[in-house]
Order: C-alpha cells, then sequence, then structure tokens
DNA sequence: GTTCGCCACTCACAGGGGAC
DNA sequence: GTCCCCTGTGAGTGGCGAAC
C-alpha cells in the first residue's frame, strides 16, 4: 500500500528562521487521488494517516523527505515523531542518489522527465504559499507533484533486480534496494527525530563567547587604524592600504585576478610573505598550486609568530611591517571565529536554546552523513566551541570516536599487516611515521607528549595530515610545501615520499583500485565503471574519469585521488550508519536507551539521562568496535581491532 | 530619449571553517 | 589528497529617478 507525500511550505526569518507548513499532498496509489490539504484541514489528517501507517504493507513515498517529515510531525503531531514511521518510509531522492551518485543533477524535476518525460515547472516552488488562495495552476502543480512517484515506482519495478559486483568481497551479487535500504533508508525516522528534538546549547556562554570575541576583533581593528568595512571590502582596503602602507605596495602586496585590487587570500598572501625565503624559492621554482589548507590565516599566523622559524622572513620586512601583518592575520582569523559565533546564534530556536539542524543521511557523495543550518560538522574543535554544547537537563552526552578508522580501514582494503600491527600493538600510526621521517626512535618522539606538549600536538598534527594526504594520492611537491617550515629539502622529501609508500602498502592499495574499478555489473551499471565500498555502496564512474591513465604518475587525473578516496571515506560511513541502524533497532527493544544527537564523519554523540550513562556507554562502545570490525574483516583474513576512544559528560568538549 | 548613479537582488565562485 | 557547509565578494541585471 503505498501514499506519496509532499508538504509546501515558506520561510519565516523571524525571530528566528523557521519553515512555515502551507500546504499537504498525498497521492493514494489504491484510490488513485490526490487529496490537498490546508492548515484548517491538518489535525484531521493526524489520525487516519496513524491509523494507515500501522498496516504493515503501508509505505510513504517522499523525495527528500527530512523536510517533509519534520513539518508534518510538528503539524500534526505536536513535535512527537510517529514512531510507525519507522520502516514505513522510502525516499526516491536517497535511492536515486545511491544508484546514480555520478550524477550532477538529482532532483525532482530531472527525475521526472527520465521517469515521466514531464517537464516540472517548478519557479511556482518558490512562491509564498502560506494563506495563500489556491489558482487552478497552483493545484495542478501540487497536484503533479505527487502523482510523479507513481513514475518512480513504475522505474524503481523496471529495472529491478538492480545487481551489482561488490569490488572487495568474493560474494558475487548486492541488490541494490535492499542495500540502499540497509543503509540509508532505514535511518530516515531517527534522523527527523533527531531534528526535532533539537542539540541543546549553552546560550548565555555563546553570547558570553561571541562577545569575547567582537570585542578582541574591534580591538585589533582599532590596533591597525581600519574600519570594519575597510577591512571586508577589497576595494575599501586597497584604498587604505595605498594611504597607509604604500611601502607594502611597493613590496608587491598581490592582487586579485580580475579587479587588480589588493588580495587577502591565503594563497597569495603565503606566496608573497614567503617569497623572500630560500626554501620558497625551491617551491616558487616547482610552480607549486598553493592552495593547500594549511596556509590559512590560522597558521600563517602561527608561521610568522614562530621564533625558531628556520630561516627568519623578517629580512624582507621591516619590523613595523611585521607587526602590521601578524595583527591583520589575527583580525582575519578572529574575524572567521566571531562569524561562527553569529551563525550558531541564528539558528537557536530561542525559547528552548536548541539547534535543530537539517540532517541529509546521504549528502556527501562518498554516503557521509551531513549537516547544514547549522553546519554541526564543522564546528571547531576547541574548547570554546564545543562546551557551548550540552546536555539537557539531568542527562549526559555520551561521545565516541572512532580513532585513526580512516587509515585503518586502508591497512585493511591494502592488506598492510605491518600497519594493523602497528596499530594493534597500541602504537600512534602518525607518531610512528614521524620517527621513520625524522629518524628518530619512536619512544623518544612519544616522550614529547609529557615533555613538550604543545611541540608534539604540532608534530602529530604535521604528520597526521601528511599521512592521510599520503593515501590519497599527495605529489611531492604538496608535501614538500606541507613541511617547509620544518626546513627540510626537497630531495629529502622525495625520499620521504618514496619511504611512505613502500612502508605502507599504498602501490598495493591502488592496484586493487584500478582493478576494482575495471569491474563492470549487470543492468543499469553495464556502461559504467564501478567502485564500491567493501559493505557495497556502488560509486559510478564515467570512461573519462581516468582508467587510462589510472595511477600512472605523470598524469593523474583530478578525478583518480577521488575514486582511491572513496571506498575509504565511504566504508567509514557505512560503519557509522550500520551502527546507528542497529543502536535503533535496540532502542525500539528498549535494550538501551538514548538519543542520538550528532554524527560527524567518525564520531557518534548520544544523550542519555545521567543515571544510565553507563548502560548506554558500554553498549554503544561494543557496537561500534564490533560493526567496524566484522566489517572490514570482510575485506582481510585477520583479526581486527578497532578502537573506540570514548567520553562521557556534561558537553560535547567532553572528548575534544 | 539617453546616460548615469544608486539600490536591491541573484548567482557563481573563492576562500575559509571543519572532518578524515 | 578527499569530502563537506557557510560567508563574503564582485559581476551582472533590472528598476528607478535625476540630470542631461
Amino acid at each position: 500500500m503505498l501514499l506519496s507525500l509532499d508538504t509546501e511550505y515558506s520561510m519565516d526569518k523571524n525571530p528566528a528562521p523557521e519553515k512555515i507548513l502551507a500546504f499537504i499532498q498525498l497521492y493514494s496509489f489504491e484510490l488513485h487521488e490526490v487529496l490537498i490539504f490546508s492548515p484548517s484541514t491538518f489535525k484531521q489528517l493526524a489520525e487516519p494517516l496513524e491509523a494507515w501507517l500501522q498496516k504493515p504493507t503501508s509505505v510513504v513515498l517522499v523525495f527528500f523527505g527530512n523536510t517533509d517529515l519534520v513539518l508534518l510531525s510538528k503539524n500534526l503531531f505536536n513535535s512527537q515523531p510517529l514512531k510507525e514511521f519507522s520502516g514505513h518510509v522510502f525516499d526516491f531522492f536517497l535511492f536515486f542518489r545511491m544508484i546514480h551518485c555520478d550524477q550532477r543533477v538529482n532532483n525532482f524535476a530531472h527525475w521526472a522527465r527520465i521517469t515521466g518525460n514531464i517537464i516540472l515547472d517548478k519557479t511556482l516552488q518558490k512562491q509564498n504559499w502560506v494563506e495563500k488562495q489556491l489558482t487552478t495552476q497552483d493545484i495542478t502543480y501540487l497536484t503533479e507533484d505527487v502523482h510523479i512517484f507513481k513514475y518512480f515506482v513504475a522505474y524503481v519495478r523496471n529495472v529491478l533486480p538492480l545487481n551489482l559486483t561488490n569490488s572487495w568481497r568474493d560474494e558475487t551479487k548486492h541488490n541494490l534496494v535492499v542495500l540502499s535500504y540497509q543503509l540509508d533508508q532505514v535511518l530516515i525516522p531517527s534522523f527527523v527525530e533527531n531534528t526535532l528534538t533539537g542539540i541543546c546549547i549553552n546560550q548565555d556562554a555563546l553570547v558570553q563567547l561571541t562577545h569575547n570575541l567582537s570585542q578582541k576583533y574591534d580591538q585589533t581593528l582599532k590596533k591597525l587604524g581600519l574600519s570594519q568595512a575597510e577591512f571586508q571590502s577589497n576595494k575599501q582596503f586597497t584604498a587604505w592600504l595605498t594611504e597607509n602602507w604604500p611601502e607594502l605596495l611597493h613590496k608587491g602586496w598581490p592582487q586579485t585576478a580580475t579587479s587588480g585590487q589588493c588580495s587577502t587570500s591565503k594563497e597569495g598572501l603565503y606566496k608573497w610573505i614567503y617569497s623572500s625565503n630560500s626554501t620558497f624559492a625551491q617551491l616558487n621554482a616547482l610552480e607549486l598550486d598553493a592552495s593547500a589548507n594549511h596556509t590559512s590565516p590560522k597558521n600563517l599566523l602561527s608561521l610568522l609568530e614562530e621564533d625558531n622559524n628556520p630561516e627568519p622572513i623578517n629580512s624582507f620586512f621591516q619590523q613595523d611591517e611585521m607587526q602590521f601583518l601578524t595583527s591583520y592575520l589575527s583580525t582575519k582569523v578572529l574575524r572567521g571565529q566571531s562569524t561562527q559565533c553569529q551563525t550558531l546564534s541564528k539558528h537557536i530556536e530561542p525559547t528552548k536554546s536548541t539547534l535543530h539542524p537539517q540532517w541529509m543521511i546521504d549528502g556527501g557523495d562518498t554516503g557521509r552523513i551531513t549537516a547544514k543550518e547549522p553546519a554541526i560538522q564543522q564546528i571547531p574543535r576547541d574548547l570554546d566551541f564545543r562546551s557551548l554544547f550540552k546536555a539537557k537537563q539531568n542527562h549526559v552526552l555520551i561521545v565516541q570516536d572512532l580513532a585513526m578508522i580512516e587509515l585503518i580501514i586502508f591497512a585493511s582494503l591494502a592488506g598492510d599487516d605491518n600497519m594493523l600491527d602497528i596499530f594493534d600493538q597500541g602504537q600512534d600510526l602518525h607518531i610512528y611515521f614521524a620517527s621513520i621521517f625524522l629518524n628518530t626512535p619512536y619512544e623518544k618522539l612519544f616522550q614529547q607528549k609529557t615533555v613538550n606538549p604543545n611541540g608534539f600536538k604540532k608534530l602529530r598534527n604535521l604528520m597526521k595530515n601528511v599521512n592521510f594526504g599520503m593515501v590519497y594520492l599527495m605529489g611531492v611537491k604538496s608535501l614538500f610545501q606541507r613541511l617547509i617550515e620544518w626546513g627540510i629539502d626537497y630531495d629529502k622529501v622525495e625520499s620521504v615520499h618514496r619511504a611512505w609508500r613502500n612502508t605502507f602498502n599504498a602501490l598495493h592499495y591502488y592496484d586493487l583500485c584500478k582493478a576494482a574499478y575495471s569491474v563492470r555489473s549487470t543492468g543499469l551499471f553495464n556502461n559504467f565503471h564501478l567502485i564500491t565500498t567493501i559493505r557495497g555502496r556502488p560509486k559510478r564512474c564515467s570512461e573519462d574519469d581516468g582508467i587510462q591513465e589510472f595511477f600512472n604518475q605523470s598524469s593523474i587525473k583530478a578525478s583518480v585521488p577521488s575514486i582511491v578516496n572513496f571506498p575509504i571515506q565511504g566504508t567509514c560511513a557505512d560503519i557509522l550508519k550500520t551502527t546507528v541502524r542497529v543502536f535503533l533497532l535496540l532502542k525500539q527493544k528498549s535494550l538501551v536507551e538514548g538519543e542520538l544527537l550528532i554524527t560527524a564523519h567518525d564520531e557518534i554523540v548520544v544523550q542519555c539521562p545521567s543515571k544510565n550513562a553507563v548502560e548506554t556507554d558500554k553498549p554503544l562502545h561494543t557496537l561500534l568496535t564490533s560493526i567496524g570490525n566484522s566489517i572490514l574483516q570482510s575485506a582481510i583474513d585477520r583479526p581486527i581491532h578497532i578502537k573506540v576512544e570514548s567520553g562521557v559528560g556534561d558537553t560535547w568538549a567532553e572528548k575534544a
């Protein structure tokens, strides 16, 4: 029994951005009828819908349904998500995205065209629906939106059985509908609940933090003698600089490509500031693309402030110029943090002090879950920020994090016993590689953790970046750039680059990817190359993605690293999603208590009553490790011992 | 009628934040 | 190296009114 559902809503921006539900449309596949509900009739819908959902064969069909179901719960069921949604929702967006993940266009109108040859006019969608008297044109539009689902259903039935070959396991076939259901569909009700429940935030602390940051921001601006507008606008900043620091202009302050204004981009500033450094000159000669992340203002600033810089850059700049640059960069950093605070504030539900991010179960191309409004996964790791997120009254937050999971997945796929042994021995892979790289015993470096914690952290972060970069095909030049501040010459970097690939089984992994990538499957995938995660999630790659040049060092196409990346990031997402799924099952059977609050790539945050902290923490820990181990073990014939770091406390900072 | 400046708006893109 | 989200910028556009 099928019912397709769609809603129309409009945004109300005050006091906090909120979606106002205007219409609900339903299409019954049994009755062949479309029903349109306006706010005055919402309540009449609640009871029959709930009763209908209790029938075992009922399925609600949606397209990008998170928003629809959240609004439905808010307006019909007093913000309590229906338990009956569980196992009774099918989202076509998720399904289409899984089987056509290479398609840039994946929207409703696109699939209406493909499946039903219907050209939709989506311009009507943008109107203000609230309290609208419907015109004939409107009614046609609303009807069409739910009616089109019958073409979606027919399409899925036509392309069944959607089988594909797993790139990493001997099992021959996966059924795609089943896989989509197991990995993604079943999580829908959980994330609806998640959005409705929200995450508590310490509003006073946020106000305080915002205040402190903006005060500091104002102070540094004042110190510079700049107004906010002059600081923010390239045009005004150029005028100001011409007036106040003509000598810096003469020294070649970088310019924007199009308008010729003074540029404030990290790349330009980085190149410019370091142009006097001889190591940098070597970089320049290599025509390096300086777009790596480590050139953010924060890092650039730390380089400027570095006392023991291998080669001081202040021979090029006068002392007062150095001071100006330092202040300028720290102002940039402050502005960034301050904006981040304001963005958070903007999304707070004022009466409850909660955030209600919108979750996208298949938001990332690799299958990762993403969140927006606000981007909860992009909150800085600093204590200042993480401690703002707190448990509700009489509750605690349980934060669990899969340690170095992507490297472990890499090692499992590559069949790299060496790496897995190091990990099993409880050693830190990043420090392990640092010891090879710096030719210093592992123990000696590890001692630094207590002797010189900051230095240790810095080294570890650096090696962390290097290790991840290396897995994903970072070239020698890029590696060299990242190591510039350590004063290591190009030849040495080149040998380290080689050593890394030899120490860890990277070349073997790339070969496996190449072989896996060549596998073609049946049905829909006939004309496409395909690579999957260990669990079977597919990524389609078109011919021109570079199979001919795959891992040909002289010409790696841009798309190749993303092919190499996919099985790793995707498998990590699968582990997390499977854990969430089993956690929900346990919850349904009342075996655990708690609400899923946040998932972030390798991390999971659950809120539970304080008195049940241990009873929730322990099974969650067991779940993550056992699910991770079992998924990875199907790729390599040896035991895997995934480690999960766990923290219990009042705030998210518990494990930061 | 044309030109110009101003304003509001949209859109693409770069850059910066995060994760691994 | 990959994967994201959010913001600000600047180019482009169109409406409007004032000045020519």
